[in-house]
DNA sequence: TACAGTGATGACAGTCTCTGACATCCATGT
DNA sequence: ACATGGATGTCAGAGACTGTCATCACTGTA
């Protein structure tokens, strides 16, 4: 591997979310990312497959803790299994993540294009795990159900945990929002 | 109002599909499809925010039904409210339109890009929907997993309507995938 | 019939995203 | 010293999308 100031990517990253905070995603050009990280804009286009994607990283990782716990898990029943996955997806969300989700999140909400990506990663995230459910036993229409509302379970519980004062834990916070969901749907 | 060849946006919707199922999404160009249509390419992006919300269209529509149905409904329990949007939508998608569907969702299958923009619509449908069910007095968490879960119904009764050889009414098949859904969600 | 108003379209220049092709650099191993 | 290979720089170019202004076709009114 050829050595020159490592991290690369990481640079990338950290620039592109401050400038996107101070000017907005569409305020800024991908040379101008570059530039801050002492790369060309070409180079940037080595380490993310577009603009948008500098922003949505630890994706692939998350979706390995889900794929996972599904897979280590004796459970047999589908929201078991989903229940299992989400958990294990709290270590990831540590509380030293908590302020940087927060300032990515705002320069999300803030664009379309990226509120179209996030849903993008939210769909694969859901066809993953209930793929993942599948290869458990279960059928497929059943293992979709399942994975898709455990992931909009996922979601509103990551809203909530990034809430400005919020001080439970994103294990807490998931397990009350399951609990919701299992009476909201179960009543019909 | 001006008075020229009429119907500008629907033959460029045509011209599109036919050109996109062709030669694929990204092997066509707007230029193209508007010389197709009889217009030029500053045309297209006045009738359409982006190249690929020229495929995104009943959009407004479909999401008018479940609001409409949610409004008029006398329930009060979210999966009930979610139930009878879904019926509702129903008169969307009749046998007439089954041919169009298909094609129009072999295209999307086959581009990331398509397939990103469609995720963000059923996301919009099922924030819609959420909003119109909390509108009802359901408090905001009960109604987004409600909502979230319906649509998850919603599209696996839709990727089973499309299905060469399927038979059945998109009513028939979305009351199977949410008796399935009570099952799954209910079991725990 | 003449004429001003209105909305849709055309023409054109320009920015930015993203890609392909090729040269260059730096550390490593021999 | 020298060859190797991965990461970067440089350059040219296609295509999506926008701003601006002119033009056209129809409408309503005098």
């Amino acid at each position: 591997m050829g050595r020159w100031e490592t991290g690369a990517g990481e640079r990338l990253r950290v620039a592109a979310l401050d400038l996107f905070s101070k000017n907005g995603f569409e305020g800024v050009t991908v040379a101008e990312i570059a530039a801050a990280a002492g790369l060309t804009e070409r180079t940037f286009f080595r380490h993310y497959s577009d603009k948008r994607e500098v922003l949505f990283d630890g994706q692939d990782r998350l979706e390995g803790l889900f794929l996972q716990a599904v897979a280590e898990s004796r459970a047999v029943r589908p929201m078991e299994l989903v229940t299992e996955a989400l958990s294990r997806s709290a270590e990831f969300f540590g509380e030293d993540r908590r302020p940087w989700s927060r300032s990515r999140q705002t320069v999300i909400d803030a664009n379309p294009a990226l509120l179209e990506r996030e849903s993008l990663k939210m769909n694969s995230l859901a066809a993953a795990l209930a793929s993942g459910i599948e290869a458990r036993g279960v059928l497929a229409v059943a293992a979709t159900l399942a994975a898709d509302s455990g992931i909009s379970a996922f979601r509103m519980a990551f809203s909530q945990w990034i809430v400005e004062g919020e001080e439970r834990s994103f294990e807490q916070i998931q397990a009350a929002v399951l609990d919701e969901l299992r009476t909201v749907v179960g009543l019909g």
